[in-house]
RNA sequence: GGCCCUAUCGUCUAGCGGUUAGGACGGCGCCCUCUCACGGCGCAAACCGGGGUUCAAUUCCCCGUGGGGUCACCA
């Protein structure tokens, strides 16, 4: 999360003109290294202690250190470096940000790219921005026409809602598809061609299988042999003309290093000679996603680009792309993966990951967003449940994490519990309703769904289980005879027919038939009995669940009505003359 | 294999040189209790290893090791 730079400080400095040898400080300046404002954090070897070194700053390459001059000895004795702090925010924001989710419609949306566009928008909506959903949609082959849908219905489920792009109506950037994009593309290619920067490349896909192979036989690093990087645009367009296919690469510079100040990372570097010739345009005059997104990026005024890690091996080609095209690049912040519980990328092929299975499930967004949230990031201190608009409040670039987090359903789960728990019973009613529908459930049956709901509120994880566990007050499961009586309960078979027969009497005495009242009556008859209330109140839940496990006997009675209670005791009370 | 990233309880994490290393999920135990759940209380559980720097390293640096990502006419 810090950064820190290593300034060596040169001692021609602390003898310069700048410097007379007064008794006060001596000033130290340095060219910039960063954009970003930074602060001395202390000296190695530490020649001078952290406490009389005052916290220089350096800004836009401009800035000073000051050593009080009796350390001057000390400093010219041993090479001497700084330790840099870059400053806490390195995120500085001037002006209105411009981010983007970019997702590709091969599949659906799943909870990996949801947390990304989380990120993307806790961070546009504490700084203030425009969101844009870019439809990436290069590859038509692997394009599923439903998927670019779901996507749209995903993220306004989770109440992340972008301001412009696709689906969520047009901007000053239009078209947001980039199917529709193909000539803008294609007229960057050319441009990267005239400058140099490209070069038509007529390998065969099979000639580009075996150089891989050798390579890897080898143990080199597969790499695009240049094999047709010096022909001449001239003669490369005729062959062109006269039918031959050719792809279009982007030109690496040779030999450059190349360093980028990720938001997350810090600063990462890559040789150029690590990295290949990319292909940018494909045989068929399609362009590749490098080109389109980079193009894209630049051309929509993107001014922060968070994506997920998988993305930084390719970063310098993006950059270098950039560059190629004219534009300064976006500052980047590449987000860790997300891993199931074998430490592996969550992948489609062998997790649960679709966000839709979560919503059918019954996840509420809330508890997706909170959940997501913290997978990757946190803000400090121990509370952690917080809703978007919290989120919104505390989100934070410097504390998103760099290593990346294994999925815990068990903690979604809980997460998930607990907001089903807080949620108001009407509301809660309304999101059921469709579940049981589903599970044939004639909801006009009599039954109170508000009061039966708050009986099994506390009780409920996902609210596709809502049936299970509101199914006996629809219809009373047909149980085994020997389910009313509990041997830990002390309730042997003569304790339950006498149980039922009193609940029978005494429920029929009673014309105040509330939870409360029932309570009363009934503890005070077992009271009168010298039992334990198990004794009762066991055969009296099962008589009217007919479960094993459910809500508590007066609450569920309470529900049920008189009419419906007695109906059920009943039905135990036959069960005894087998 | 090359390149890049990364490293605190089983999991998510707090910690930004001196702490009995804190919280949450999960596990276990107890309490509450008519069952289950909720709730309350408690227990077990971690600084990957080796070198530095420092009076002092979980924390800073280096090297190992482990884990991950990526190497397409996919994104």
């Amino acid at each position: 999360m810090n950064n820190f730079i290593i300034l060596k400080i040169p001692t021609s400095y602390i003898n310069s003109s700048e410097n007379p040898d007064l008794s006060g400080w001596c000033h130290l300046r340095f060219s910039a290294l960063s954009r970003n404002s930074l602060s001395v954090e202390s000296t190695f070897p530490r020649v001078v202690t952290p406490l009389s070194l005052s916290k220089g700053i350096l800004i836009d390459g401009k800035g000073f250190v000051k050593f009080h001059s009796r350390h001057k000895k000390n400093l010219l004795q041993s090479p001497c470096y700084l330790i840099v702090r870059m400053a806490d925010n390195p995120f500085k924001i001037t002006g209105q940000i411009r981010v983007r989710f970019a997702p590709s419609p091969t599949g659906f949306l799943h909870i990996g790219g949801l947390r990304n566009v989380l990120y993307n928008y806790l961070l546009v909506k504490k700084y203030g921005g425009q969101f844009t959903l870019r439809l990436d949609d290069t590859d038509q082959k692997r394009f599923v026409p439903e998927a670019a849908d779901a996507i749209i219905q995903g993220l306004k489920w989770a109440g992340i809602e972008p301001n412009e792009g696709f689906g969520f109506g047009d901007g000053p950037h239009a078209p947001y598809v980039q199917s529709q994009r193909k000539d803008l593309y294609l007229a960057a290619a050319e441009k990267l061609l005239e400058s140099g920067n490209a070069y038509y490349c007529f390998c065969s896909a099979e000639r580009l299988e075996e150089m891989r192979k050798d390579r890897e036989a080898r143990h080199l690093p597969p790499r695009y042999d240049r094999h047709c990087a010096e022909i001449p645009l001239a003669e490369a367009r005729g062959r062109i003309v006269k039918g031959e296919k050719a792809t279009i690469r982007f030109r690496l510079p040779d030999d450059r290093w190349v360093t980028v100040h990720d938001l997350v990372r810090g600063e990462v570097s890559w040789h150029t000679s690590d990295l290949q010739d990319m292909v940018i345009v494909k045989s068929d005059g399609l362009a590749l996603y490098h080109l389109a997104s980079v193009y894209d990026d630049a051309v929509m005024k993107m001014t922060h680009v968070i994506r997920s890690e998988e993305w930084l091996p390719s970063l310098p080609i993006h950059i270098l792309l950039a560059e190629a095209l004219g534009y300064t690049p976006p500052q980047y912040a590449h987000l860790p993966v997300i891993l199931n519980d074998q430490r592996k990328k969550l992948s489609k092929r062998n997790d649960s990951v679709a966000l839709r299975d979560f919503i059918e499930k019954g996840v509420l967004p809330e508890a997706m967003i909170n959940f997501l949230a913290f997978l990757g990031w946190n803000p400090g201190g121990e509370r952690e449940i917080f809703s978007l608009s919290e989120l919104i409040q505390e989100f934070s670039i410097e504390r998103l994490h760099k290593a990346g987090a294994v999925f815990d359903y068990k903690k979604l789960e809980n997460i998930n519990a607990y907001y089903i728990r807080q949620k108001p019973i009407n509301e809660l009613v309304g999101l059921i309703k469709p579940y049981l529908e589903k599970a044939d459930f004639t909801l006009s049956a009599g039954i109170d769904l508000s009061a039966a709901a708050s009986t099994v509120r506390e009780r409920m994880k996902y609210l596709s289980e809502a049936p299970d566990l509101l199914g006996f007050y629809f219809q009373l499961p047909d149980y085994d005879f020997a389910l009313l009586c509990n041997e830990k309960m002390k309730v042997d078979k003569e304790i339950a027919r006498q149980s039922i027969d009193i609940l029978l009497s005494a429920g029929e005495k009673i014309t105040d038939w509330t939870e409360d009242k029932l309570r009363e009556v009934l503890l005070l008859k077992v009271a009168e009995l010298g039992w334990k209330n198990g004794q009762l109140l066991w055969p009296m839940r099962v008589a009217l669940t007919g479960e094993q496990f459910s809500p508590g006997s007066f609450e569920v009675a309470g529900v049920l009505g008189k009419e419906e209670s007695l109906r059920r005791l009943e039905i135990a009370q036959k069960k005894f003359l087998k």
